[in-house]
DNA sequence: CTCATTCCCATTGACGCCCATATGGTCCCA
DNA sequence: TGGGACCATATGGGCGTCAATGGGAATGAG
């Protein structure tokens, strides 16, 4: 099952680590990713990791449009301007930059969200939230999975 | 992953020097380029910077129109008359000139901002506020990032 | 001669690579 | 079935290297 499921939260350490979840590292791995893309996303308050494919479908869709509009320019502000390339150290660990604690929130510990063929990184609190809020909105328009 | 991506803030020193991140960096000498092309974006109250052959790019996009048409005009009036050659110092830092801080508004620090084949040189609150604009557009038009 | 720019060197703080430890779970065997 | 060895993961910290920054000296222009 090649894919990010689930969910943990895991404690960034005194130099600003911290492990990515083992089922996490053998998607990647699985996939021959050594390289991580991650990127400030659209939606929520959480950073989005992906490989560099996630990166490569933006652009394809960017090389869409005149690249003088302001469209293409705001897009490429958030995909380029708001991502970035990382790479896990020996150990499986990613450092928690300001790049990610300022657009998150996250300050002593990470919540790790699957999210098929990508994962997230949260704020712990934000995302318990952000998922009863889902919850909720998925009741009350009538239960139905799809 | 020969792009430039993300963005961080440096300080200017005393002299007007301010390094230009070592991930850009790394992605210039990659290149094989030791002078760099600015001009003054069309877009955003920011410096854009890359190898020549983004000037070049902008010329033979000017060569396919009609040397005489107001577009042709306008556009050499932005790419020649807004844009000039600067070369970095021994330790990578760049000269932050007039022609920087009167069009971008920088004074004590420069925000780099990776755009993918080239970069930025933002006042830094100008570019958080921007980025946010974006995300809000991006937002309300109920855009995913497949 | 004076001011601005360029080059060179020093400092400090951050990051990457390495190894060590703890904790919890699983498997094997008596 | 219970105990214990084994293993994988998460976590902690030492240390060397490199990047960002500051300042002095040399060079060139007006």
């Amino acid at each position: 099952m090649n894919r990010f499921l689930s969910h943990a939260a895991n404690r960034i350490d005194a130099k600003g680590r911290v492990s990515v979840p083992s089922a996490f590292r053998s998607v990647l791995s699985d996939g021959g990713v050594r390289e991580l893309y991650c990127f400030q996303d659209f939606v929520f308050p959480a950073i989005s990791v992906g490989g560099p494919e996630l990166l490569d479908r933006f652009e394809k869709q960017m090389a869409a449009e005149d690249p003088f509009s302001s469209e293409a320019n705001e897009m490429s502000l958030l995909v380029h301007g708001g991502g970035v390339f990382v790479k896990l150290d020996p150990e499986g660990r990613l450092m928690v930059t300001d790049f990610i604690r300022d657009f998150t929130g996250i300050s002593t510990d990470v919540m790790f969200v699957g999210r098929g063929d990508y994962f997230q990184l949260w704020e712990p609190q934000a995302f318990v939230k952000a998922q009863a809020v889902a919850r909720e909105g998925r009741k009350s328009r009538g239960l139905r999975p799809d």
